[in-house]
DNA sequence: CAGCATCCACCCCGATACTG
DNA sequence: CAGTATCGGGGTGGATGCTG
């Protein structure tokens, strides 16, 4: 958060895409905007248990910035025992479909070997 | 590089997305990317300068990460001085193209504010 | 159940100086 | 010009334990 000394081109058209960096700049950030997408309004032990090796304290942390930036909603509704659940908003919606394109290209180089990339 | 110990879902498909993390995971990356798609075929110094903030050090680790990665090409003319010459590969090209709709995502939301996100 | 508090290790990045 | 060598700081994320 809070916009840090980003880096920039020296023309100054910094193309929007640190923007983005910085939203998804966690190292299980993505992962949370996937299983958000696919399993939606998830509670946090499920989310814990979609993403193996996550701990507590960092899903917890993630998932507060990710509200921060607001790709995820949180919801609270205050019983007995607690019960909290996320969702992706429109916008972390929009921002897991703008994801898709890189992870086709990942997909692309797991599978398939490069094309004629290597030279001599 | 290596392929340390990735995350990954629950069920298991990792969607290619950390894949793609992995290769624009870090400080200067996806600027080196824009900057050699927008002046393709760029000396060192000149990557330097199109990058205000970089350090000689982490652009060269960089540039040798993105070339191990088979994003960036490299070609050395053993001339004196020394000449070298930075540009993307067809893969670094899809890869900045796979980027375009985050960049999109990224100057959206600097322009536009938020569009009725906000719960109640 | 859904977190927070604390401590710590690691790694990335930056600064500076030097070389072929 | 195009890097390499070395050192050091900062921040992220991991482990563990505790709370409402």
């Amino acid at each position: 958060m809070a916009t840090v000394n980003r880096p920039g081109t020296a023309d100054g058209h910094a193309c929007g895409i640190d923007t983005a960096m910085e939203v998804i700049g966690g190292r299980w950030k993505v992962l949370i905007l996937w299983a958000l997408h696919e399993y939606p309004s998830r509670r946090f032990g499920e989310l814990r248990r979609l993403l193996p090796g996550i701990t507590e304290k960092v899903l917890a942390s993630h998932l507060r910035e990710m509200e921060a930036d607001g790709v995820v909603r949180r919801v609270s509704h205050d019983e007995v025992p607690p019960r909290v659940e996320y969702s992706l908003t429109e916008d972390g919606t929009r921002l897991n479909d703008a994801l898709e394109p890189l992870a086709a290209w990942g997909r692309d180089r797991s599978t398939g070997p490069r094309l004629g990339e290597e030279p001599s």
